[in-house]
DNA sequence: TTGAAAGCGCTAACAC
DNA sequence: GTGTTAGCGCTTTCAA
């Protein structure tokens, strides 16, 4: 019906084997016969079997993303930094969105990664999860991105940093009574070291975190925005927060204009993340590189697969950098305005 | 090395087509031998080789989705919903970024696609791009999302009516200067429709679509942002825009805001898409379901590789519904608060 | 209901 | 440099 590597052969006068080193460019084929094959498969309009070639060779040609999400900014963005990575290497992309593992069930069965890739990357998955150690189990090579594991690449920024540097800017500016909002109760790795920054930044400004204004916005818009609405309602709000997510603080924002509350004259705000949006809400966000968090995981990936990087493991950790706008403003100049 | 069909076979009595039957859930298979299998298969920790399965029976249990982009809203949304449906049914989700197919090559080869998926599903690319012609000629099940193609089953909005609704909402409003930002000079079928069906509103009302009212803003942010600009620089600038995307609308509010114009008091923005924040944006726009555009064009896929659907290809229209917000407020009310 | 056996189309030793 | 050949692990007739 279709046609074959046998057809190929015949046509060109030689053998399958010759037809397979030629045209997947492998040494030891006269340049002549390799033309020759080359010009035949393209005449017939010859196409690779990939379920032969990997069940013959074992290999697949193909990696896994496993993400809880495929529709929101980070994740899309990642993703995209990791197809770009892969389409270069003629490598294809399955996508596994696993949903919030808070609420679903988790992984994907390892049993279904199994012979269908040749890697996997895993994009923010609570360490706890003990499905990554099952996946790792299957001893296929892999990534992580968001994510710190003994023995297995991962690229992170560095959380507690960025949770600092966001909470000492707002220090900076002048603020005492700062509040946070955090992912959810049950933190992640990733969140719970944010959530030093900000410890540190506070207490090394001799200033005491007051548990009151702490609140869960679970990472989404809505979420951020009833959180910053539950801490409007304290007694003795905050005048100042540090939101985890861009898309938690959007949703802060939005709490702030619906009770006439102006972001940074009246209330500051700053996040994480960048968000390709941060910019038109004028909000003061912790910049991470997300499309190069994706393309260093696969390019690390790639790299474990074809079995080059003769290093160790490397945990790599990327740069944050403090983007400054209107949803915080000094102090002295909120009043002045106000 | 790995476990075999054959070991369960060997541990369970019985060839390795009956083991294959009973594992698959085939009829002719004693229930008490069915079971025997499944434990043999479950204790051994056996999963069928994807490979294997694919070269015997030449279905891959794979869908490919061509998609422009990964990292913009309306694809990574519809991209979700492809999601959900195939993840439904046990069906992998391969996917192939492609870029704007303005200026990169295009289509991934069909020939990429032969023999690697069940089927595709075509996220919007223009309908003019010679590739597709070349996909469909391989014969693969396909389903297209906001394209139409004789014999192929699809699932659009009805891009005039949505234009004509946008532009429409803005008369009745009091505007008669109305801009309008499209996408590209060269547009897509969807582009022009929303064209004509802001030219089929305005002259509907007896007014005369103004040519230097017109830019492109290339569905991005930046794109509308310099949209917006340029229209701004008009000498006789419009009183209200239509916008062709969301994404494009944030960038003109941004314009707006630049300029010291309050978008929705001076002047009036409405677009088309129903993005995630244009809530937040205040933006005024005709909503369209995007994530179940991508359910149904995976559901319409599945059908036709299941070989159900006895019916035509269905072109599918799902409705669109005007969400009025604040860019978009009556002139009266707006010179009332100028 | 079950088994035997012939492939599916390719890759990779190994021999020449 | 090229050909021969033995699988890769499963599915699917066809018989029994």
């Amino acid at each position: 019906m279709s046609i074959t590597i046998r057809d190929v052969a015949q046509a060109a006068g030689v053998s399958t084997a010759t037809v397979s080193r030629a045209l997947r460019g492998l040494p030891h084929v006269d340049p002549e016969t390799r033309e020759r094959v080359r010009r035949v498969a393209a005449e017939l309009d010859y196409v690779v079997s990939p379920s032969a070639s990997r069940l013959a060779s074992g290999r697949t040609g193909t990696v896994a993303v496993i993400t809880p999400f495929i529709d929101r900014w980070f994740f899309s963005t990642v993703l995209s930094g990791i197809s770009d990575v892969l389409q270069e290497s003629d490598v294809d992309l399955l996508v596994y969105e696993v949903g919030d593992p808070a609420t679903s069930p988790g992984l994907p069965a390892e049993r279904r990664l199994r012979g269908r890739v040749d890697g996997v990357i895993v994009v923010t998955l609570p360490t706890d999860a003990p499905a990554i150690a099952d996946m790792l189990e299957i001893g296929l090579p892999t990534s992580f991105i968001g994510v710190r594991w003994p023995g297995v690449p991962s690229v992170c920024i560095d959380d507690a940093a960025a949770g600092r540097m966001a909470t000492q800017h707002l220090i900076n500016l002048g603020h005492k009574r700062i509040g946070i909002i955090s992912g959810r109760p049950q933190a992640s790795t990733s969140q719970a070291s944010r959530a030093l920054g900000y410890v540190t930044a506070m207490e090394g400004a001799g200033l005491t975190p007051d548990p009151s204004l702490e609140a869960y916005g679970y990472f989404t818009v809505a979420g951020g925005e009833s959180a910053m609405t539950s801490l409007l309602s304290q007694p003795n709000p905050p005048t100042a927060v540090f939101v985890m997510s861009d898309d938690m603080a959007f949703g802060a924002i939005r709490a702030l204009q619906r009770h006439g509350i102006r972001p940074g004259t009246d209330i500051a705000i700053a996040s994480i993340d960048g968000h390709e949006l941060a910019e038109l809400l004028d909000l003061t966000t912790v910049g991470q590189p997300v499309a190069q968090m994706g393309r260093m995981a696969a390019d690390a990936l790639l790299g474990r697969m074809l079995g080059r990087e003769t290093t160790a493991p490397e945990e790599m950790t990327v740069p944050t950098t403090l983007v400054v706008r209107g949803s915080t403003v000094p102090v002295d100049r909120a009043a002045l305005t106000s």
